[in-house]
DNA sequence: TCATTTTGTGCGATATACGAACAAATGTCA
DNA sequence: TGACATTTGTTCGTATATCGCACAAAATGA
């Protein structure tokens, strides 16, 4: 790509928008400033440019994205078939485990929910689709991981803050790697409390026609209604009998 | 504002963000500049930009969105703590009425659902945080346009697309004003499948402690199972106990 | 094959970013 | 309280980047 085919001014743009984020509902021009390590003068004007098309609010001294900003991320859930086709899925496995059943892809060291069905609230964070958690210490993010190829999962674990979020995270990434091997060979992930106290949860890939990897589906469930030890055998069966219907349907 | 506050090169970014909501996931460069109706060469620099920040993904031919870009939106959902607030009040409702319970802010001419807990499908399209909805002929929208003041009301019903959806919906301003008067004066708002059929839908105003208007929340349920006739008497008194609970949660 | 559509590129005109300077607001301390 | 220091928002001139057009090249299809 030659440079004059890039729009700084479209991306300073993206860059300002992330920066509500990370922090608080209202920003100030020297905030945004700051978050972004873009020019006042700069800031000033793309978030003058977000009020004028209604993305944001300005009461002269804080501005606040509007809901219209959610239209952006809309655009690719609308756009993307993969969503939508696996919402019904997720609703019946979800009825039939009596647990909630999510639906998430891969970006960078995330996991991205796009999908969801919750029966009732395990965690203590409110997952929608947008929301995100670290992929090395997540069902959904074990399986992701192992679809890679070992050389790009390393990658993605070197550029993971790896935290230790309960005494059982895993945080070593040669441990990790193994785990990915499992998972590769045996076809499912378990978390045991690895990234909240009291959470376990249970993933498997969901491939096309032609076996790639396109996005993981997992159930939650409370660690003191189902002990990890039973994950399997409880969930497995399901989570496998849906991915099977999803093969079927994702043929490209 | 002055002409020069304004950074034109973000806003054509946007609005090719948005032009991936309205068809379909890939887009080619002609595609996008017919959608968006600017330059070839401008959407070109946009998307290329979009590619390079990873907001996109580009195979020569077709640009296609990747899940990065719910950063976008979700820095909305994360920023804003409304959404997370109502959650569980929404599970709460959810699981005692045994139906879907929604909440939504109006956005223009339609309603964008912040927060949702489902029971079950009862509707043909999936609906999840970021999903829109005209506001005329929804429960949630009605409630949110009797809140505001009658000549707004009025300028949103002109702007907006009234449409008959099915055999019940209104269409005629005078008579959605009529409707939004009877709603502000007895509280609540009920939809009798005027957006699709076999849906009915009862809707509540969330107000803060000075009485404003910040969002709507709403319980669906199949025509079939409750007759409109039988929503209020089965659901108002639920939905005024969250109501309640939320005005106390909402001081500002 | 030729016609049509789509994509890529060079260029002049125009718009934007930067950094600095200034003004206004805010905070601090005697 | 008043003087000073700091932070924040805004403006301005200029160097630089972007826009839209026109044309060339490539792909598509009849």
């Amino acid at each position: 790509m030659r440079e004059t085919d890039f729009v700084s001014g479209f991306a300073r743009g993206l860059k300002v928008i992330e920066a509500f984020g990370e922090t608080r509902q209202r920003l100030s021009i020297a905030e945004a400033s700051k978050l972004t390590d873009l020019d006042r003068a700069t800031v000033r004007r793309s978030l003058l440019t977000l009020a004028e098309l209604g993305y944001a609010d300005y009461d002269g001294k804080f501005f606040t994205l509007t809901p219209k900003i959610l239209r952006l991320g809309h655009a690719y859930l609308a756009a993307t078939p993969l969503p939508a086709l696996l919402q019904p899925h997720l609703d019946h496995l979800s009825e039939r485990a009596g647990q909630s059943a999510s639906a998430s892809v891969l970006d960078g060291t995330e996991i991205v929910y796009i999908s969801r069905a919750s029966q009732r609230r395990v965690m203590s964070i409110n997952l929608t689709p947008g929301s995100r958690l670290p992929a090395y210490c997540a069902s959904m993010g074990r399986v992701l991981l192992a679809a890679l190829p070992e050389s790009e999962a390393r990658a993605v674990l070197a550029r993971s803050e790896l935290k230790q979020n309960t005494a059982k995270t895993k945080t070593d990434p040669e441990e990790l790697i193994a785990e990915f091997r499992r998972v590769r060979a045996e076809g499912y992930a378990i978390i045991d409390q690895e990234l909240e106290i009291g959470l376990c949860s249970i993933a498997v890939p969901v491939e096309n026609d032609r076996g790639e990897t396109v996005a993981a589906i997992n159930i939650g469930a409370p660690a003191a209604l189902v002990p990890a030890a039973e994950m399997k055998a409880r969930y497995l069966p399901l989570l496998k009998e849906t991915q099977a219907a999803l093969r079927l349907l994702l043929h490209r």
